[in-house]
Order: structure tokens, then C-alpha cells, then sequence
DNA sequence: GTCAATCTCTAGTAAATTGATAGAGAATCC
DNA sequence: GGATTCTCTATCAATTTACTAGAGATTGAC
């Protein structure tokens, strides 16, 4: 019932990326400097993210990572599952036959469903745009 | 983003004493024979849910376990949370400032809001009336 | 073409957590 | 007093988590 710190890192990662709309790819030290990931760690996880196809890659100088599709297409569940796994075993999910049959199906069938009705249904771009949105709250809260 | 195992069977033995609607209490031995748990751990299971007030014990021949509270008063929540902890790191939770601030927090507060109104709207008493419809909807169509 | 920068891949690893087990001790009832 | 059952502390193997090390492969600049 809880989130990796690997999970949450390559959240932050994906998030780093999306909120520049440039197509220039961003260094893993970049990154790592920016979000306080230790770098070593984070080359894997970009790199499990480039093998899930949400990241691109090149190498070089000017080098680095760059969203491969749309921040818009991408879900903070795609990410979590990606990198996490399922947030359900699937055999939590299984309805038992009458001998052996248990109200837990339905249960974990129903927090599977208000668990994906937040991560699936949030894109990087919404939480880019929210983040965004705050931001220009707090700095006018500032002004005044 | 998953339940322990002991999270899983501390649900099942509790459900299981909520199935009884009698105060007397039910064997250690005969939960885990009932819910195929492994009856040493189910002892510290259990003993962890009565320091946590959800159960009470008696020793001796005819000793065993019963619920505290009325099964209606009990939810999947407070079970998975007293043997699973928080099912969000609280720092997870927190606002930062200005200067760090991320749109996570609030992410999490929705992911948490989502799950709470699954699991702390589920109570054992729940459980067994669904389970008891359902088990009957089946019995009726093994009939025809 | 070589050099520097940067990603990529395979290992390894210390610490924590998980899912248990063992056994002596304490209460309850006959 | 003895049988039964819960209670408490300790221990443990296996797995997972979070992270590090280092050699290798690309890329672009010169």
C-alpha cells in the first residue's frame, strides 16, 4: 500500500522532462542534480523507462533523455507500474469458486478501481499544467 | 502500492471472527486451519490486532479470540493500517515551500483520498453481508 | 580518427523487510 | 495439579530495496 522511492524517483524524472516542451534531451547528472537522485540510481531507472518506451535516449555530449511521447499520453500509473509492477497481484483479484470463496476479490477490485481512477486518469502534462497553475499562486501571494 | 501478505491474512482472520455473530471465542488453531494461515504467525497477527483493541482473548480450554467492537465498527482500513502502517509516508504528504515545491503532494493526497474511500468505508460488518448475498446467489444458481 | 562526454549494461552489496519458526511463560478451567 | 490455550521474546532464511562500481558502446567535435 505504499510507493517505492524507486517509483517516486522515476516520477520526478519523467516530471523533470516533461516540463521542458523542448525536444533537447537533459543529462542524467542534470537531472539527478535537480530532483536529488543519486545519479547511479537514476541511470537505472531512466533506463528501465527508455526500455518501457517513455523515454528516448542519445549519447555524446549534448546528450541525455527526452520524453519519447507526449507528456499528455503518459500516466503517473504507467510510470508506477512500469517501474513498481502491478499494484495488485492479479491473484488478489481472482474470484474463488464456491467452496472457496471470499469477500477480498471485490474489495481489492474496488480500491484497484479508486486507486487507477487517480493514477491512470493523471497525465504528466495535467500534473505539469497544475504545477504551473500553483506556482503562479504562490509567487502573486509573495507579491502582495 | 501492495498489502503485505501479513496485512492479507490479518483481514482474513478478522473477517473470519466477524462471520460469527456470537461472543465466543474462536481458536487460534481453528483461524488458521479455516483461512490456511500459518497458525504461529497468525499468533502474532492476532496478538498485535488485540494490543490494538480491534480483538480480545481469553486463555485456557475454551480460550480464543473474539472481536472487541462490533464488526460494524470495524474497517478494512483500520486493519491494514494498524498492521501495515500508513499506507502514505507522511512526508509524502507535505506541501514544500516555494522554493522545492512539486506537484506530488497533492498526487499522493488524491491517491490517499481514493483508497480511504474504499478501504475506511469498508467494515467487516459489510463484508459479511456481501459475502453472505453473493454465497446465496450462488447456491441458487446451483440449483436451476 | 581520436578524444571527451555521455549513455548502457552487468555485477555486486549492505541494510531492511518479509514471512515465517521455536520455545519458555502465564492464564484459565476442570 | 494438569491440560489447554494464549503471550512474549528471540531468531532466522530469503527476498527486496536502495544504491555503488566499473567496463563498454555511441555520439559529436576537432
Amino acid at each position: 500500500m505504499d510507493v517505492s522511492v524507486k517509483g517516486e524517483y522515476a516520477l520526478r524524472a519523467v516530471f523533470e522532462l516533461a516540463c521542458r516542451d523542448s525536444d533537447e534531451p537533459i543529462k542524467i547528472a542534470k537531472i539527478a542534480e535537480r530532483q536529488r537522485i543519486p545519479q547511479k540510481f537514476l541511470e537505472l531507472i531512466l533506463s528501465q523507462l527508455r526500455q518501457g518506451g517513455f523515454l528516448g535516449s542519445r549519447r555524446g555530449t549534448d546528450g541525455g533523455y527526452f520524453l519519447a511521447r507526449p507528456a499528455d499520453s503518459i500516466t503517473v500509473g504507467d510510470i508506477l507500474r512500469h517501474i513498481d509492477g502491478p499494484t495488485t497481484p492479479a491473484r488478489r483479484l481472482e474470484q474463488g469458486d464456491v467452496a472457496n470463496d471470499s469477500p477480498f476479490p471485490e474489495l481489492w477490485q474496488k480500491v484497484e478501481r479508486a486507486l487507477s481512477s487517480v493514477i491512470d486518469r493523471t497525465s504528466f502534462a495535467d500534473l505539469v499544467m497544475r504545477w504551473k497553475e500553483n506556482r503562479a499562486r504562490k509567487v502573486v501571494n509573495w507579491d502582495i
